[in-house]
DNA sequence: GCGAGTTGCTCAGTGTGCTGACTAATTTCT
DNA sequence: AGAAATTAGTCAGCACACTGAGCAACTCGC
């Protein structure tokens, strides 16, 4: 007795969201890549030859997870790891030219998906939901600092 | 090149808000019984008795999923599943003493977790995130079926 | 009442995501 | 220069979450 209705709880509903987004993912986007592999792929578009750390803070991810994803980014053909040579610890990591096609075809398929995905809102209330989500996770990281 | 600003990106918004909600979860509400767990314990406080498909459609997680979480709280003894004498194919989930226990426990700390979660918002911004993440993930479940 | 289909659950496999312990390389302090 | 602290990455272990295959129990059509 006494249940609370989930309905209103943050935590669950961010869950259903991103369930709901992996789902859409997977039909409109790629099978092979999913979207956390697309962010390391992005990311590495932007900004090649940065080591394992430097991309965890970009995508948001802790080290353990960014190293199993550019594992298996890497057994695809999809990026390379280097040593650096001035710093021995460092993985330097860029694209191969195979990563950068797909990401490429990623950008325009991501961006389809996207609409597909806020097209119950209208365009201000798609503006509003990602200002006040960003809003919440920003705050949220501060604290852990 | 051409790469893609991830933070108007609503599955990345959507994963981080997860990640910050895991976090301060495990701080402010309970290190031992996660966010989907609680999520099973509210359900089964509502409406003992039913079976894991149907408490699978409540909590919005597949069966396998809920095959996992109901077996670990099983073994922590916070809910007893006995089979159905009418269709030997249901098992039937209640909780126990203790999983009730544990469940008010629980309460009341997400309440709490909520209201600092949502802090950096004002009351009618709360409100329209709530309901906005909710539409956009109800409208992402009809595609589905 | 019996075969066919449906339904509830389990199991194997894969991917995401975390912590905490460890190794190796670099930097800092004395 | 050498010891101590810091930093990058790995690894084991756990939990969540899905698909697809399979099994057991029930229901329906004939």
């Amino acid at each position: 007795m006494a249940a609370v209705d989930l309905s209103t709880h943050p935590g669950h509903l961010a869950r259903r969201l991103q369930q709901a987004h992996t789902l859409l993912w997977t039909t409109m986007v790629s099978e092979e890549t999913t979207s956390p592999q697309f962010a390391v792929l992005n990311a590495l578009a932007e900004k090649p030859d940065i080591d394992q750390r430097t991309l965890s803070g970009h995508v948001h991810l802790d080290r353990s997870t960014i190293a199993d994803l550019v594992a298996r980014l890497g057994r695809r053909g999809l990026l390379e790891r280097g040593r650096d040579p001035q710093d021995g610890r460092r993985s330097v990591l860029k694209l191969t030219d195979e990563g950068a096609a797909v990401h490429r075809k990623l950008v325009t398929r991501t961006t389809r998906m996207n609409r597909v995905f806020l097209a119950p809102l209208d365009e201000g209330e798609q503006e509003t939901l990602l200002r006040l989500i960003g809003r919440v996770a920003d705050a949220a990281e501060e604290l852990r600092a």
